[in-house]
DNA sequence: GTAGGGTTAG
């Protein structure tokens, strides 16, 4: 005996059902009960609840079944399942089944082109859905705001932003949907500024934005870097009381995070009252990013801690942070989880030649770059920068030869990696050839950064007076950048008085940068001008820039040990001094003559001598020397550019012990071995990098 | 219609 509802109750229980088998449940009832399957009007509607009900419940096997076993189909029952793939995130399912729902003569409604266009966006299919769009037209949906808003989101995911302008402009009608999609459009190829006129405009037709037009417009302002626009948006979300959801939220996050506010970002995501893992990945990756390497971590393990499994993104912001610090031993076990728990794809892969070139591991990152299949112009740049900061110019060059030969264009960055390497490794001709190759044959308008490395690759092989010359010729006027890498071009050759000339031309430029300052102070200190020596450092003070402290960094199994300059607070610090000395007297019996050219200050030859004794990579190699047994590869990471009585001690000392000691620099890295260098003493003056802030620590 | 991720000079 069955109890028989009455009334439409199908309806009502299906809604409610949450899994496949509750829908079988109600579909054996409405068998039991004889409603279902005599074709009229009503149990056409039954049968279309039913299916709908099965693939939303993504059991697609049954709704499919249903589908093809169902004699009345109407349009209404081709939206159930079409909606339902497109829930799915089925893109080729929808136009499949729209084709054929073409070829059996049924004609879509709104709602099924509208998905349809969807599904062609999200496969940027732009052929199709022009096809589409035509017969939308054709079927009378002109100027219908929903098809239209969905003909713009094609358009703007396919990046023809131009094409959506016209067909915006063109719609009589225009809703919140429409506005947003020509804002995010311009936001996703780079627009910007259009976006944010596109929101004047609304606002000049009385439409108020939602949440989303919020989130293009912070998108905006990150991008730009417009922090004063990013503060206005924000604040009127406050004075609106704007229910701010958690995207909101969290593009705030990221355009305080580039607009370098971090403190703010930080407080906005405590803030918090729900958070997910895009919030915390968007927080990480802002430490990541700007060299917070130590925030980062500590954000890894605490999302872990509240019941968040890092994803691929945040992943990859704790591998831009190994890399920052040189901290193989996490970079790694990153590499082994993303391997076995994840996707391993050319996004990561890229990530990991930049995390083991960094970490001073040259060779994984050449065979993490010969597996990887899909390469594109990133990874190709990934590599080639990574053999430009180990001083292998000419390997650099031979792979940027591989990439030319698959038809990949190379852009500014590739050039700004491979001309950086002709720097490092002092291949002048390649340099200006390449150089002169860019412009001419490849078309790209040299960016700053581009005549920096070609001016300090002139500079630097005593070329001065071209490198003079290049400046002179620049189209822009030159940054202080470049006038930097004229000057430290300068330092270590012969011309004092040249070197004098450009070191005032860099001062009238008021540098920000307690590096340049030190650099220029170098310059005077060469030439023995002790008065503009002391001029300069009271310009520093005057300037409330403080000389960032060296500090370099021992990686000892795994753990890193960090050192200030004169640091004397390290609990071996007895026996590390010990070994200096011995180290001293060795390295003196070979001819070592400490180089006090260095010392920036006007002292005593003896006092000289003992500041360079405590220079941080010395302690640090010190260290490193008496807590790893022999034959073992030291790798130190300094802050600052190496000092160049250090780099020359250093070559002694990997003679004397019989080891490779690697050390990576602010900007290059440099592998000792039996009394020489890898960068062939091609030293350079660096400005800053923001560093682990410890006093001594172990991390 | 909406959020975080890989390369780039000194």
């Amino acid at each position: 005996m069955y109890y028989i509802p009455r009334g439409p109750w199908t309806k009502s229980l299906l809604s409610v059902c949450r899994d496949k088998r509750s829908v079988a449940q109600v579909h054996a009832l409405m068998i039991l009960t004889g409603i279902l399957g005599t074709g009229n009007n009503n149990n056409n509607n039954n049968n279309n609840l039913l299916i709908a009900s099965y693939a939303r419940t993504g059991d697609f096997l049954s709704a499919r079944c249903m589908f093809d076993d169902f004699p009345h189909r109407g349009v209404m029952t081709w939206n159930a399942l079409v909606i339902a793939y497109s829930r799915k995130g089925s893109p080729d399912e929808v136009i499949g089944l729209y084709r054929r729902m073409i070829l059996e003569g049924i004609k879509p409604d709104s709602s099924i082109f509208t998905v349809t266009l969807k599904a062609c966006a999200s496969l940027l299919d732009l052929k199709t859905g022009e096809e589409i769009r035509d017969f939308a037209i054709e079927c009378g949906y002109k100027d219908d705001v929903f098809v239209c808003s969905s003909v713009l989101n094609l358009y703007a995911k396919c990046g023809k932003m131009d094409e959506a302008r016209r067909v915006f402009d063109g719609m009589p009608k225009k809703d919140l949907v429409s506005w947003t999609t020509m804002i995010s459009g311009f936001v996703r190829i780079g627009g910007s500024m259009e976006a944010v006129s596109i929101y004047r405009r609304m606002q000049n037709e009385g439409m108020e934005g939602d949440g989303v037009v919020m989130v293009g417009l912070l998108q905006s302002c990150a991008s730009l870097g417009d922090l004063k626009m990013g503060l206005s948006v924000h604040g009127y979300m406050i004075r609106r009381e704007f229910t701010m959801d958690v995207v909101v939220q969290t593009t705030l996050i990221d355009m305080y995070v580039k607009n370098g506010l971090l403190t703010v970002a930080s407080s906005v995501f405590k803030k918090m009252s729900y958070r997910n893992v895009v919030s915390w990945g968007a927080l990480m990756s802002g430490f990541a990013q700007n060299g917070f390497a130590g925030e980062a971590f500590e954000l890894l393990i605490q999302m872990q801690s509240d019941g968040f499994k890092p994803d691929m993104a945040s992943l990859l912001s704790v591998l831009v942070a190994c890399s920052h610090i040189g901290l193989l031993k996490l970079g790694k076990a990153v590499h082994g989880y993303i391997a076995r728990r994840l996707e391993f794809d050319h996004v990561s892969a890229t990530a990991m030649i930049d995390m083991y070139s960094k970490c001073g591991s040259l060779s994984s990152a050449r065979s993490l770059f010969d597996r990887v299949n899909t390469r594109d112009m990133i990874s190709w740049n990934a590599i080639i920068a990574s053999y430009g900061v180990h001083g292998q110019g000419r390997e650099a060059l031979s792979i940027f030869l591989q990439m030319i030969e698959t038809n990949l264009k190379p852009d500014h960055a590739t050039f700004a990696s491979l001309l950086s390497a002709f720097s490092h490794s002092g291949l002048v001709e390649e340099g200006l050839h390449w150089f002169n190759l860019m412009v001419t044959y490849y078309k790209i308008q040299p960016h700053e950064k581009h005549y920096v490395c070609v001016v300090d690759l002139l500079a630097r092989a005593g070329r001065v007076e071209e490198a003079h010359e290049l400046i002179e010729a620049m189209v822009n006027e030159p940054g202080i950048a470049v006038w930097v890498a004229l000057l430290s071009g300068c330092r270590n050759k012969v011309n004092i008085d040249f070197g004098q000339k450009i070191a005032n031309k860099v001062l009238q430029l008021k540098p920000d940068d307690p590096g340049i300052y030190a650099l220029v102070s170098n310059v005077f200190a060469a030439a023995r001008n002790w008065e503009a020596v002391a001029s300069v450092r009271k310009l520093m003070r005057n300037s409330g820039r403080k000389k960032i402290p060296g500090c370099s960094v021992a990686e000892v199994n795994g753990r890193l040990h960090a050192f200030l300059v004169e640091d004397k607070s390290h609990p071996q610090h007895e026996k590390i001094v010990a070994m200096l000395e011995w180290l001293d007297q060795e390295m003196r019996k070979m001819g070592y003559v400490p180089n006090t050219e260095f010392v920036l200050h006007d002292l005593d030859e003896e006092v000289k001598q003992r500041m360079l004794f405590n220079h941080s990579e010395r302690l640090a190699i010190a260290f490193a020397l008496l807590n790893t047994g022999p034959g073992v590869r030291l790798l130190i990471t300094k802050n600052l550019r190496v000092c160049g009585d250090c780099h020359e001690a250093t070559k002694f000392i990997s003679k004397i012990v019989d080891r490779e000691i690697v050390v990576r620099d602010v900007k290059r890295f440099h592998h000792f071995k039996d009394g020489f260098c890898s960068c062939g003493d091609y030293w350079i003056f660096s400005r800053k990098r923001r560093w682990i802030r410890i006093e001594y620590k172990e991390v």
